[in-house]
DNA sequence: GATTTACGATACTGGTCGGTTCCGTATCGT
DNA sequence: ACGATACGGAACCGACCAGTATCGTAAATC
């Protein structure tokens, strides 16, 4: 967590009044909520205050900077994207995309992509925060296709690198730039189209 | 180009100092670099003037704000993007897009493209640029499906809208999060997963 | 109850930035 | 030559912001 105090062993009950758990809830979903809304420098740490209902000093407490409080957040974002394996590569990407789908929509993480991708380009840690969670998502998407091959159900010189391209990069695509829906219907007619077994 | 000036018609030969055509251009020019590179957010007016070889006085005596300055310098970075009909989806896309890819390396609007995402996110007017851009990109590519379609080499009921998505897709996905190639190699791969008559 | 720590509120500091103003100089048409 | 306009340089204004300091109060341990 970084938390600024060293937090001891558990069992040494220090003394004094303890920090409110809820108060770092409150602040990592506000930091999350206000860097999707006007993006993570365009956020000021007074709004993020008001927002998360703290002082400006009870987040300087646990967090060192705004570059920190930052990292902790996209870091407790990210979700684990859990990869079932049906016995079908089909049956595999559709249930995996749909997730992605709902997830890019709706998930914590999903407004402040945009902005960390920009951010990204010249800030080396939150370059590399990004680059987890795209390894995140591919490696399920891999591991589902490395099975496909094994079983026979794709090629065994399917280029497996561009083929997570092709289907992971139209949920992007839609996401920053056209704006088109992520629903199933869209997940069955990109899956007839990457995969020839459909 | 919103310039401030009423410029008049060009016959009337207006009195005093002309303006510096090479100062408008430079200063186009220093707007998509410094915005490149420090994002549009993260650009001064101050650094763009020293970096434009000019004073902060020229710029504003030809812009009134920032934003309109921004406007103009994406406008200008808009190159037509040519659509050549070889009478073949195979070789029409692949030209196309390996056209695409050197535009999305070196192009002038390239490096502005993800702080660009970023900022349309709450600025109309940035949004609507941005979606020029994308129509902008779309539409030779539709052009060439649409005629695949024509001449029999892509099934009637393509979803060319879809089918678009999975092209151009994966050229967004590697450029802003995995740093893939975008190379002659890649667009092959991308045709044969992509078209079945490859 | 005394002590220790966390909390909210507020004010403050040092810096940055968009945009303006002023002045002396350069370059045009007449 | 002269007036009109553009230019560079620099100072300036008002707003905003990250981070700090202070103070009175609330909640825990001893």
């Amino acid at each position: 967590m970084t938390l600024v105090g060293h937090n001891g062993p558990v069992s040494a009950a220090r003394r004094g009044r303890p920090r409110s758990a809820d108060a770092d809830e409150a602040i990592l979903a506000a930091t999350l909520e206000l860097a999707g809304e006007v993006g993570i420098n365009g956020m000021s740490m007074d709004d993020l205050a008001e927002r998360a209902g703290v002082s400006k000093t009870t987040i300087y407490r646990r967090w060192t900077s705004k570059e920190q409080l930052v990292l902790d957040a996209l870091r407790s974002a990210m979700g684990p994207l859990d990869d079932v394996d049906t016995g079908s590569v089909h049956d595999d990407l559709r249930a995996y995309l749909i997730e992605l789908g709902e997830r890019m929509w709706q998930g914590r993480m999903s407004d402040v992509l945009p902005h960390l991708i920009e951010v990204a380009c010249h800030d080396d840690s939150l370059r590399s925060r990004l680059d987890d969670y795209v390894q995140f998502r591919r490696a399920p998407m891999l591991a589902i296709l490395g099975r496909g091959v094994e079983r026979g159900e794709l090629a065994a010189d399917t280029d497996l690198d561009v083929l997570a391209d092709v289907l992971l990069g139209p949920f992007i695509y839609r996401r920053l730039l056209t704006h088109a829906p992520l629903d199933e219907t869209f997940v069955d007619r990109l899956l007839g189209v990457a995969i020839r077994s459909a």
